[in-house]
DNA sequence: AATTTATTGCAACTTTGTCGCATTAACAAA
DNA sequence: TTTGTTAATGCGACAAAGTTGCAATAAATT
């Protein structure tokens, strides 16, 4: 793991998870900041705050990756929070982590190495509605 | 859903799947195809047979949509087939449905309409090298 | 065979993401 | 504080996956 500069674009990206503890999209992300930096710089400080375990990312039913506050920080203590499945609503898009582990399906005849678990629906907000 | 023409094409795309039962990727079946259709055609082939049921399509861990015979067909008669878990070997790339039913987490304050599960690992080919 | 319209090819376009390279700015050492 | 090192950024060009409008074509029906 190589130095890594806590620049003024960093903080602004850490930031932006902090605030609230949702998943963000890379497209919201680069559109969120497109007057203050760069759409490569967004990508590439992404991927490097991943590398670190300071975000994870995973892949939304739209296609796009998500990221969020992973594994060193925010959800330190809980269990196995390495696999955790993620829901996303499909009326407000809002995305998020869910604090639980996943149970892998038995497949003796294959070596699992990672599992993603996307659950898709409406959240209680856009349920009340 | 409006009726479907068994044109060349879609010959041609169902028969990819009824020789092999593993799922195949847009890409893949875009190169397969591009001295025979073009791939506007295929995009919309595949649409329009997960449209009628004959696909289900789902995200690899690439990011790439992939497609598998469906419900109506192959998987019929088989308990919950609607949402099963994929596998996909990091190694060569095969790519299959996993023919089980998936344990959804308790979200109780969402209501849960889709889950997608996808398991990525070594199949038994790549293992045994 | 003629008619209807679903389907296709084509080309242009969009979106997401990557890459090389010159410039800039963290950060540590002096 | 100044200087030196090099990680990080901006920029523009590029790539890959997928979409779209429209004219031409070919299934299916009569
Ligand atoms: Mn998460
Ligand atoms: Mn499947
Ligand atoms: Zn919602
Ligand atoms: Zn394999």
């Amino acid at each position: 793991m190589g130095v890594i500069r806590i620049t003024k674009s960093v903080k602004a990206l850490l930031n932006a998870f902090a605030e609230q503890e949702v998943a963000l999209s890379t497209v919201a992300l680069v559109e969120q900041f497109q007057d203050h930096m760069n759409r490569s710089t967004v990508y590439r400080i992404l991927e490097r705050l991943e590398d670190e375990g300071i975000l994870h990312s995973f892949t939304g039913s739209d296609g796009l990756t998500w990221y969020a506050l992973g594994n060193k920080n925010l959800l330190s203590g809980k269990a196995n929070l390495d696999t955790h499945p993620h829901f996303q609503c499909k009326d407000c898009g809002k995305t998020e982590c869910l604090p639980m582990s996943v149970s892998i399906p038995d497949v003796s005849k294959h070596t699992v190495e990672s599992v993603s678990l996307l659950l898709v629906g409406q959240c209680s907000d856009c349920a009340s509605v």
